[in-house]
DNA sequence: TTGTTTTTTAATCATTTGTTTAAAATGTTT
DNA sequence: AAACATTTTAAACAAATGATTAAAAAACAA
């Protein structure tokens, strides 16, 4: 009943079965996921499953937390930094976020829709809400423009960065476009979105 | 084994059906719904489910249909239209989608996890493609700035309005913040973010 | 009322699915 | 090689779940 201890096999199937549950997982979603795919998309005994991981709930825990490292980790370091200027953060924020997600497409939809059924747990367990609060990123954004709300251009400069890939799907039917152009306009935009971030701070918003 | 058709009280269970149904697929989505869920909120005996609609999938299809719907209907009839103006189409798009997702907020978030495990069936269904092609939005977006590819535009736009609902657990937790100052937020959105969009068509891009 | 159709219920079925078990296979140590 | 530990496999289990059935209840028509 021991956990492995020898390291190479061992940790090559242990390996081969986080890799295809974290496919399957993020294709499908949990509930949708049968342990019986994970098995097959690995190519490995379904008991192995339960053998290196105790249970199928176990094995998403640990994928998903991972996940939301991935997701939320990059927002943190950036936004604190009192070191660089507004300008970079925004640049810094879109550049590295377009990156991870050109390497993770599926990534925003699957921790969002995740979030949906467990919120308190997730949102939680990231802590970024003191993460925002102190950063000096609110600080330079209250200093250039008092009268937009920190959480408004919030909104809409991860809107303007994330939502292109949740709603890939809808948009390359709607455009007819391949994989290619369509990361190639992702890439358009780590250029576009910081000039238009700048546009939106210098409007002064009528009532 | 035939369909009701004496009229009150068959449509009232057929309506309790449907209404819990949209509800908790809603919340939780097709695959963690359990029929048994939807009888209990629905106050009816589990049978029932498969006595109106033949199966739980069935049942879900209908429901999915009215949500795309929804969700795409009203774009189409706006963006076509050639006697108003491309500010027109902006303000009536960001006001129209807002009331409208104040009152389904889970509406994003539901219908973009499920295309995504049904990609060419639910996209193909609304039939969004030629009708974003031939509208006069497209032409007057080239018209007013030929540098920005329409569909940067378009994700930008959808993206301020509707990712704040798709993020809205995520973002009510990092500001702390209740549902009614929330929908406050969303609000000053339908103002703000016609604002912007203009400020981000007027901006000659760098490269 | 009586007969007929529609709706509702409780019980049951057949599959699916997460997990366990016991034994076989493989690897390691002495 | 022998003894022991680890990994893998096939089979089975138990619970959950979508669906069906047959009978009861209710609504309706004659």
């Amino acid at each position: 009943m021991g956990k492995a201890s020898g390291p190479e096999k061992a940790l090559s199937t242990e390996q081969k079965i986080k890799a295809a549950a974290t496919e399957v997982f993020a294709r499908k979603g949990f509930a949708a996921t049968r342990t019986r795919d994970i098995a097959e998309a690995a190519g490995i005994n379904l008991a192995l499953l339960n053998y290196y991981f105790r249970s199928k709930q176990k094995l998403f825990d640990g994928i998903m937390l991972e996940k939301l490292q991935t997701f939320f980790g990059k927002i943190g370091p950036i936004f604190i930094n009192p070191e660089t200027t507004l300008e970079n953060k925004i640049e810094s924020f879109v550049s590295h976020y377009t990156d991870m997600l050109i390497k993770n497409p599926e990534l925003p939809l699957f921790v969002l829709s995740e979030i949906r059924t467990h919120p308190q747990h997730f949102v939680q367990s990231t802590q970024i809400s003191p993460l925002f609060n102190k950063s000096s990123f609110v600080e330079q954004l209250r200093d250039k423009n008092p009268e937009i709300h920190p959480l408004h251009f919030l909104m809409s400069l991860i809107g303007m960065t994330v939502f292109p890939f949740i709603a890939m799907p809808m948009l390359k039917s709607i455009a007819s476009m391949d994989d290619d152009t369509y990361t190639m306009m992702m890439e358009e935009r780590k250029n576009h979105i910081p000039q238009w971030m700048n546009a939106l701070l210098e409007t002064k918003i009528k009532t």
